[in-house]
This record gives structure tokens, C-alpha cells and sequence, in this order.
DNA sequence: CCTACCGATCGGTAGG
DNA sequence: CCTACCGATCGGTAGG
């Protein structure tokens, strides 16, 4: 469940609901195919009222891939201080990342983040940033964990880019039904990954 | 160079030069927000002169992602032709679809085939999407002749995604001067999916 | 291929 | 939070 840092659901405020409502709606159709009215014909209020909570749609926008960016980062932040084994730890990153692009409601908020960040405030796009580098250190930090020796700063950025890309693109293809669960995604992965990590330490 | 299956370039048509000025914006601004007084300020036309040539906004998108495609199927279907080692065949499709992500022209009607697939239209996706497995059936092919005990459909569907992912993912990041050459980029894809093809048949 | 134009719809506002 | 509304801009058209 997507929670505020104040601990009350989105849910539970106007404003929580515009969010909720805004994030699949830009999720399904995108940003800018989106209208107000979308969003409020799904809230269940008047259009005019949107301004009541936020200043302009972009301040929507803004809200949901800050929101999606915090879930993400705080959640890795839990695997850390659980302080696994790498090869755990690398197991644990993928399958929460997956259940990030995948899980409602928290899909939503972090695959309009992924996809529609062109669209952000200036300032919005900072903030992510920031959060999303802190998101990386975490990977790096368990990446570099794994390799027995020292993997040289180019290619552990680039293998953590890599990585990124083979779990965000399954947006574009995973279905839950006809497609195997999280775990064996994850697995999948995994298998390719640890064995290329343990050739390079030989 | 783009060509049209009739070999002229796309830029010496009205045509053509509409489609690639509109492949161009589409990728930087996204379809919804381009509007069709970008494109034709860019070819140095009148808006209305747009609908000489399509029948409307939605047409053009539909030509730039079937272009693109069409692009992409070719350049896989001549490597098929040089009969490679299943090696040296991986390495050079992905050498080849990172150059169709990054290398201008190309670049703007592949990125606008992969992020812009959910506006076009029923027809388009359906053409779109032949075109597609007919690029996945080679990678595939490939991945089979790579392991030297035979991939499982569900392992070997899910590979080629991941590696697809892997490469797509880098339009989000990708600056060609801080970042390394597609050529590395190509070769730390393989250096991890090799060791793993070989591990898995032990 | 251009000029001139149009109906629809958009994000956003004023006043209550 | 609603009603009533507005200026701007959009995709697209008619006629030449």
C-alpha cells in the first residue's frame, strides 16, 4: 500500500485521490493525452476544483514521480538495513524492483516516473534525480558486493544501467497472466548476472 | 542512410521530408505534444499543406514507426545473410541495434517506434508488431544457436527481452561523449550473457 | 501548396 | 468544492 510520510493513505485526502486517479490515468494514456477532466470525471468532482489542490496539471506530474520515486528509494532503503548477503541482497533489489513496475497501486506512480519524466517541472526533474542517485548507490553498493575482485567504476555503472533496462522495459511486454511470476523474473536475471560477475573475478 | 524501398532518400520527397522532421520532434517533445505547426514550421511550410500528404497527425506517427521497423528488420535480416558464428552474430546484431537507437537519422524513428507505440493506430500496430517478430524470431534463432544444450521456450523468450530491455533502456541515459562507444556498450552485454549461455550448459 | 478559417477542446480562473 | 466561463490552441477543411 502507498503510503504518505505523514502515514495516512493517499487514499484517505482529495488530494490523495486526484493523485491516485491522475497516475493511472497518465500510466494508460500518458501525460499528455490526459485531461483534466479525465481525472476529475474519475475522482468525481468538478473540473475546477483540480486547483483547489495543485496549481497546474504539471503540478500533478511532478506530485506522482516524486511520490513513485519515494516508494522506490525507501523501499530499497529497507533491503539495506536488512544488511544481506550480496547474492541475497541482488536477488531481493530485483524482485522489489519488479513488484515496483508491476504491484498496484505503486505501478502507477513509478511507471509515470520511468516514462514521462521529459514532462517535469525543472525542479521536479532535480528532486528525482537526487532521489534516483541514491537508488543507484544502493545497486552499486551491492554490485560491487558480488564481484570477489574490484569492478572498475565504468563498468559497474554501465551493468547497473543494464540491469535497469532489462527489469523497466518489461512494462512494455509483462502480463501477469500469460507471463511467469516476479520470482522467476528475478531468478532469470539473477542466473545471468552471477555467473558473468564470478567469470570477471577469476 | 534511411532509404525508401524504392531507393530514394526519404529527405528528397515532400513526403519524406515531413516524416523526418516529424520523427525528429517526436522524439524530443513525444507525439501529443508536437503539434502539426512543429513539423511544418520545420519543413518551412503552411500547417494546412500538412494534409497534401496525410490524412491526418495520427497517419504520420503510424509511417515514422512502420519506417522505423522496417529499418530495423532489414538491417537484422542482412546479418542473418553473412551466416556469422552464433557469437560473432550476437555481438553484431547488438552492435547493431544500440547503432539504430543512437546513429541519426535512424535513431528518431526507432525511439519513436519503441515510446510512442500506444498512440498509433490499430493498423499500424498490427503491421508494427509483424515486423517485430520477425526481428525477435533472428535474435531468438541466435540465443539457440548460441547454448550447446538446447534453450527452454520460456527461458529463451524471456532472454531476448531482457537483452532488448538491456539495449532499449539506454535511450534514457546514453550521451555519447561521456559514455563509452556502442562497441563496449555491445561487448559488456555479451561479456554477460556468454559466461551465463555456457554455464547453463554444463 | 497557400490563405483563411472553424468547431472542439484544452488548461485554468472568478466569484461565490 | 461548484458554476459559469474564457482565451488560446489544437487538428483539420474549403476553395483556389
Amino acid at each position: 500500500m502507498k503510503k504518505k510520510s505523514n502515514g495516512q493513505y493517499l487514499e484517505s485526502s482529495r488530494r490523495g485521490e486526484i493523485l491516485v486517479a491522475a497516475a493511472e490515468l497518465f500510466r494508460a494514456k500518458g501525460y499528455e493525452a490526459t485531461t483534466i477532466r479525465d481525472i476529475t470525471t474519475a475522482v468525481g468532482i468538478a473540473s475546477g476544483s483540480t486547483f483547489c489542490h495543485f496549481r497546474s496539471k504539471r503540478e500533478i506530474l511532478d506530485a506522482v514521480a516524486i511520490e513513485g520515486m519515494r516508494h522506490v528509494l525507501s523501499g530499497a532503503e529497507a533491503v539495506v538495513r536488512r544488511s544481506l548477503a550480496p547474492e541475497e541482497c541482488l536477488r531481493v533489489l530485483m524482485r522489489q524492483h519488479i513488484g515496483f513496475l508491476h504491484d498496484p497501486p505503486a505501478r502507477d506512480f513509478v511507471t509515470v516516473l520511468l516514462y514521462e519524466s521529459r514532462a517535469l517541472s525543472v525542479a521536479a526533474q532535480k528532486e528525482v534525480r537526487l532521489l534516483m542517485t541514491r537508488y543507484e548507490e544502493i545497486w552499486k553498493a551491492c554490485l560491487q558486493g558480488l564481484a570477489t575482485v574490484p569492478v572498475g567504476p565504468v563498468r559497474e555503472s554501465l551493468l547497473h544501467r543494464l540491469l535497469f533496462g532489462a527489469l523497466n522495459w518489461s512494462v512494455h511486454w509483462y502480463s501477469p497472466g500469460d507471463d511467469p511470476p516476479p520470482e522467476v523474473l528475478a531468478e532469470e536475471l539473477a542466473g545471468l548476472v552471477l555467473p558473468a560477475m564470478r567469470v570477471s573475478a577469476e
